[in-house]
DNA sequence: CATTCGGATTGACTCAAGTCAAACCCACCG
DNA sequence: CGGTGGGTTTGACTTGAGTCAATCCGAATG
């Protein structure tokens, strides 16, 4: 599943940390990265695997997750094309990787040694502020969904995880989840059964309704509510 | 509380991040950084205000905490001396600190423009390969963090944190906890409640005692199995 | 078009963590 | 040495998420 031939400019400056790169190094990047194909439910790395490649998604969909002692899944991240798999990059030999990586569907990876990246992160300064600045952001991510983890309540983390998927597709009253409701599930730490059961209630609430992956948000204002844990409909 | 007198060169040394730097780098950082001296439940910085410094912790014990909608704080982490606060360092300007800072106790914090550091890691292929180390240690703390959020049972929690304490000491069978209780227990996200009546539990079982902050681990391997979720006794 | 399989939903039940209230204990301070 | 206050522990009670089981539904398949 490695296929040699050379991956388009546009496909590598997609990413942040190569967007400002001169024409001469994302020449060197073309000719070094490999494209991995994965079929679904492929196996990309494992957690605690020492990192011997840095990924970033060009098409479909992976899951990045660690398993429970009582052998479910709990998911982290899901990264879909235009995704930089910041938890695959290693400035320095030794690094594991910290999650499991698994295709949820057929999907294209460009599989970039490390090392090549430490050494352009050396030689560019743009480089390398875009790779501390991915790190920090990423850093922001998982204190934001740790305090999203901390909270018991289900329906602030569902009301929560719907207010930011609202937010991040440009506050449109319509969109689409970016996966499953098992996944979404898993993502937010709760049972299928208690996201399901929570939907229904913001459903019976008018606050929010849902037909297959299809999420319709009727009032925006009361998730914040719920979420700031003004509203007694949580 | 602002003192301008030099910091020793060992007191800076002692942060991964500067420990490979020339002397001539060094005496830069001391000629301009500061010393900021905190009384207990002093303010450092807020969640969400512009990073204007980057802090070191040379003595004292501060916390990094977000607040709930209940009023209530969520600690992430707990910084004593020789503790960088990693989330306080950005390299690029506009990014905002992730969490709250506060002093438990009397507190002095090396204090750090961050354009300087950026500055540094520009100029030594050391620090900035420290630097990217740092964070990405950070980003494998915070995942492992929220996965420990991510089990509802309370004595998993407790067992795991715990065994971690007790690696940190060297596996040794008694050692001291870094801060009462209550901080305990807000790092874990659980109520003290909840924390003292594990306790209880490991105690009865034999498996681990605490008196006030002493504590005693009787037989780690079953913290180690219940972990694992092998151990009924959970 | 019928079949099938995995995901989604619903209901009934259980139980562990949260909550409230009270007692306790240690450290600190006058 | 007694008093005060914060952290800690304990008990009684409530509640909401997990669990198990059954059903429903939709997309993919032949």
């Amino acid at each position: 599943m490695l296929e040699r031939k050379m991956v388009p400019v546009e496909q590598i400056r997609q990413f942040r940390i190569f967007r400002d790169l001169g024409d001469a190094i994302v020449d060197e990047i073309r000719r070094s990265a490999w494209i991995k194909s994965l079929a679904a439910d492929e196996v990309l790395f494992r957690q605690n695997d020492p990192v011997r490649r840095s990924y970033f998604c060009l098409s479909g969909q992976v899951k990045l997750f660690r398993l429970t002692r009582a052998g479910s899944e709990k998911i982290f991240t899901i990264a879909s094309s235009g995704d930089s798999l910041r938890d695959s990059i290693s400035l320095m030999a030794g690094r594991l990787y910290p999650l499991n990586c698994t295709a949820i569907s057929a999907s294209e990876m460009l599989s970039i040694d490390p090392e090549f990246i430490a050494d352009i992160c050396h030689r560019s300064r743009d480089a390398r502020t875009s790779l501390v600045e991915a790190l920090e952001q990423r850093i922001d991510e998982l204190v934001d969904h740790a305090e999203l983890l901390s909270v018991d309540k289900a329906s602030f983390r569902v009301a929560s995880y719907l207010l930011n998927e609202y937010r991040r597709n440009g506050s449109k009253r319509s969109f689409r989840l970016g996966s499953s409701k098992k996944y979404v599930a898993s993502y937010l730490s709760l049972q299928p059964e208690t996201l399901s059961r929570c939907l229904r209630h913001f459903r019976q609430n008018g606050i929010a309704s849902s037909v297959n992956r299809r999420i319709e948000i009727h009032e925006p204002e009361r998730l914040e509510q719920i979420v700031h844990g003004v509203d007694a409909a949580a």
